[in-house]
DNA sequence: AATGAATGAGGCTTCATTCAT
DNA sequence: GATGAATGAAGCCTCATTCAT
């Protein structure tokens, strides 16, 4: 029976992970295309292709949907700055670097993404946000203990955050990327009194 | 009875500016509280002990309400360092600390409200925020003018996002606040390359 | 105190019937221009240079209002024919033309009031309607009485509601008002046996 | 227990044009019964025993149920008369008759439903209307260029209009129905010259 | 008498969620 | 498991009417 025009289709049976990684993905392109506060669930079956209540086969509700949208985000900011801290090839200050780097260029490509998802929300909490300081924490506590970084009298919580905020800001308007990278590497290296 | 200082109770009518003043506090209280997305006309105008309709004599819209929102945190914003900018008796240095001053007080004040409001919404246009930049501008290419900043080789447009994004970070966590400010300030500096 | 360019301004207080004039004016005006579904008691209000809480001085509701368009634009309806009829110096079926000129006349001037103030409106019933039938039921009962119409076999009752409606059909399309007119004048004779 | 004749009572699911024509029968009735601009989507969807929301899952908004209430009854206006002028068993005079006949009766039918329906409304424009006309047109044309119909010196725009109108009239008032159509008959003839 | 700020019922519409199929 | 018609709470806004001034 089965024609083989028919398999171009979307086969209607896929494995749980697969669906659930469509819908994120319908999801976040429409978050970021037109607002996560516009973001219906209807629209969102309709771009991922499956039946408005197949959503809840795979999420409790749209804060569920929602929250999936934001450890996904996470995850991947994530994945690269960990690898960087223990690299025992690069010095701190270019591991400072690599960090900006990294998250600049995660910023610059999911901003939109960024920005739609992590406001409107009772976000559940920041333990992501937790993981990332603690991250850069440790850099910054090494590359001081290693002589590399002067961080004398001031209170390392303080430079984290604002280290944490300010790498987001250059990444808004459109300079040149490369540009802007290199500028922040240099101005955070400041910061932390890493600059020659 | 009636004494002299009276209206302690609602009278019926009341001069627009106070009607108007009840409704943006209670809509910000909300916002704070409760978040902008959760908050209704409904809500508001209980909250503000007026009719739903009333809201509608001084605000065309929800959207209109929002941006009343909006302005009216930008205008209070910034109202000092303007002043602070025209000061003959500062130097560049110490005007950059007392902008740092400013905004991290106004924003450990208010900052519930501030990351209430400017999400969500198809904000109005920055033209505010356009205003703040500005100033910072002016601050930066003076004082690296007269010599006592070094920004060179860096994109003057890249430092301001920085710093307009960097100060935020450190209002968040509560570490002790004239801490925060004091190491806030000196992070500008090194940013700006003025410190010693 | 008067300054001799204030009295260009409508003087607050009008008399009774002025005002009142005024109000249906307004009101008139609004209905066919926006069509009453969409003519608000505030818009009336705006137009007819009065604040809103008078129109209650004039009219008990918005239903007494509409009440009012409508039996001001009978009244101006029925003051032609009523003359008519008691002419004695013209034939029946001039009289059938009079009535019609004045009628169609009355109609193309005013039709877009007429088709906008009787219906979505529970019309508190026709009694002018009923006056109109009465003129012409006379009309019709004295011609044929005399000779000149011939309405053997024919329901005078369903004569009339026929004439009643049928004249306003030919008011809508632009084609030559004069055409117009004449040629339903021939119809009207047509229609009552009248016409050689 | 269920029978093969059954569903007298309500099942959750209906087939769209059964749901469909519930909704808009209810908002029949209700047009007819308490007036088209009373008619709340509230109060239809009670009548018609879904749910509110359900509405817009057949019609767009309001305004196209309004529209669906139109066309609907057009559509069922116009069939017959466009049998009964291709039928070439009857004379002119006849059809004219027949299409007398199928107006009035379906006036007399639905003519509350009638006029609480197209007033008030931005009517949607008369397309319908026009192929009213032009079906009649064709007869008037026809049966004047066969010889039967007499409208030497007569706009035939006008005439046309004034017959559109004219039979509405007798529909109202509650002579005997029979008579009131006999009658009707006999004035369309003498309007169009057709009496011996 | 005149005003217009204030009221609040009620209208239209959206949308997260449910559930019979 | 998948579907999407159905639901109904809740949101925004309008407007006839009232009433303190």
């Amino acid at each position: 029976m089965a024609s083989d025009t028919e398999k171009l289709t979307e086969s209607r049976y896929q494995p749980p992970e697969v669906r659930r990684r469509q819908i994120l993905d319908a999801a976040a392109r429409l978050a970021v295309d037109e607002g996560l506060a516009n973001t219906s669930m209807a629209r969102v079956a309709e771009v991922a292709g499956v039946a408005k209540g197949s959503i809840y086969l795979h999420f409790e509700s749209r804060q569920q949907l929602i929250a999936g949208l934001q450890s996904d985000l996470w995850e991947r900011m994530l994945e690269g700055p960990a690898e960087i801290l223990v690299d025992e090839s690069l010095s701190w200050s270019e591991k400072l670097d690599s960090v900006v780097e990294h998250w600049m260029r995660f910023e610059l490509e999911h901003h939109g993404l960024y920005h739609a998802v992590f406001h409107t929300v009772p976000s559940s909490g920041d333990e992501p946000l937790a993981e990332a300081r603690s991250l850069m924490e440790r850099l910054l506590e090494q590359g001081a203990a290693a002589g590399e970084f002067n961080l004398d009298g001031l209170d390392i919580e303080v430079v984290l955050d604002f280290l944490l905020h300010a790498y987001i800001g250059p990444c808004f308007h459109q300079t040149d990327q490369a540009v802007a990278i290199d500028n922040v590497k240099r101005l955070f290296r400041r910061t932390v009194g890493a600059e020659s």
